[in-house]
This record gives C-alpha cells, sequence and structure tokens, in this order.
DNA sequence: ATCATATATGAACAGATGATCATATGTTTG
DNA sequence: CAAACATATGATCATCTGTTCATATATGAT
C-alpha cells in the first residue's frame, strides 16, 4: 500500500519538507558555478596570490618574487585566478599589473578566517 | 652595485609595499587552514549537502534520496563536512541527523553566489 | 541471539589538479 | 631588425580526489 518502501519511510523529516528543500535547491548550473569558485579558493598558493594583492596591484614577477615561487607558477594560476573573475590585470609596457577585481573576494575570504579562527 | 639584478628592479612596486605585504601575510598555517577550509566547499556534492542542510536537519538516506546519490558517496562527503565543522550530527535510534554547524556556511555560500550572479 | 535497518569505512580505480620544463608571445631598447 | 625582458602557454608527471563496491559497526525489533 505504501508508496515508499525504502528506508525513511516514518522516521524522518515530512515529506513536505523533502518537497520545500526540492523547490529551494538553485539549478545545477548555479551550484556547479559555485563548487567551481570555491575551488579557486581552495589552493594554497591562489590564497596567497589574493592575499598580496589585498594589499596592492602587482606584476607577475613580483608576485612570483614574494611567495618564492616559479613565474610560470604564478602566471598559471592568476590565470585561473583570471577566469573566476577574481583578479583583473592591466598592461603597461612589458609589465602586467594584477589586481583583485571585486571585494567579494575580500569577503569570501575574511568569512574564511572566521571560520577557521572559531 | 644593485642589489637585485633580476627582474622588477625600478619598474615595479616600491620596496616598502613588498615589505608591508610580508608583514601583513598571515602565517602558513593559516593560509594552509584557509585553503583546506575553500577545499571543501569546492564540490558539487557537498555544496548540495550543505543546500539541502539550509531547510533543515536530515538524516544520511534522505539527503542521498534527495541527491539521487548512493549513501555511501554521501556519507563519505558527510565525513569530509563534518571534519570541517560546517555541520554537526545527533544521533536518535539508528538515524543520524545531521545540520549545520553555523552561520558562516550560510555567509560563505552567500558570497559565493553573489559574485557567481554579477 | 538473530535479523533488518541506518550509517560508516577501507580499498581501489578513474579523473582532476598543480608544479615544472621548454618554448612561445608580446614589448621595449639599441 | 636583433636582443633582452616580462609574461603566457602546452605537455608531462606525480599527487590528490570522489565515487563505487564490499564489508563493518551500531541500534532496534522479533
Amino acid at each position: 500500500m505504501q508508496e515508499r518502501i525504502e528506508c525513511c519511510d516514518e522516521h524522518c523529516v515530512h515529506p513536505e519538507i523533502l518537497e520545500h528543500v526540492k523547490l529551494e535547491m538553485p539549478d545545477e548550473e548555479a551550484l556547479y558555478d559555485l563548487a567551481e569558485l570555491f575551488k579557486v579558493f581552495g589552493d594554497t598558493t591562489r590564497i596567497r596570490i589574493l592575499y598580496v594583492l589585498f594589499e596592492s596591484e602587482m606584476c607577475v614577477c613580483d608576485i612570483a618574487e614574494l611567495l618564492n615561487m616559479s613565474q610560470s607558477a604564478i602566471s598559471h594560476q592568476l590565470r585561473v585566478l583570471k577566469q573566476a573573475r577574481l583578479v583583473g590585470n592591466r598592461r603597461e609596457g612589458k609589465t602586467i599589473y594584477y589586481f583583485l577585481a571585486d571585494d567579494h573576494v575580500r569577503a569570501i575570504i575574511g568569512q574564511g578566517m572566521e571560520h577557521i579562527e572559531e
């Protein structure tokens, strides 16, 4: 007689909550984009780059020197950061300066810091 | 005569800014922890789990059913979320209910959403 | 005690990721 | 135009990650 014969027949949350959850879920594309965004923050090198840019815009070789890493490694990561629109850049002669794209970066990292400092 | 003979001798930011950046950087351990935290957010399954828990605490099999994934996969990811202290759980008989650990989760995901919706 | 149910866990494997190396592109200077 | 410099990029490789499968643990019911 019962439709659902597997687990969670009776013990769990009410069906209307399950329905409600399904309705409230953002669409798959947004969830995917969100995970992709956080992946970008989920790497020590990229976090360090972002922290460096908190203080001032900076060229690639300066970042590499500051973080004691190869120019190539930094360049690859700056590409990832730029694709995620977390940083922007501008050219001045041979040099390319990178800077934080917007204040969400600070906000997100700030919230993260609060959590781990608990 | 010059100490620094590589790139960035003259064109780039002033040395005092470089010094300032070095001083302002959080220590390596904090940066590592921060990256680890964002890694946890950087997966579609875990993001979806967190969104489900936005609405209500829920047991493992319900989450699995809602997300159309195996109980094992969900259990593995709940473990990761718990280790990052993003969710907590409580037992009620055979069932274990998971819930959001604190409001940083909402804040962080909210900021992330704002960014991708730009 | 035995069985069913809910969840957890370890091993294994495929796919993703990040640093390195070599090289390419683009800019300035002589 | 050639050389020097700043940056970007493609290939490679070792490592990490997430799912699956099989199995273990824990609780409740009979």
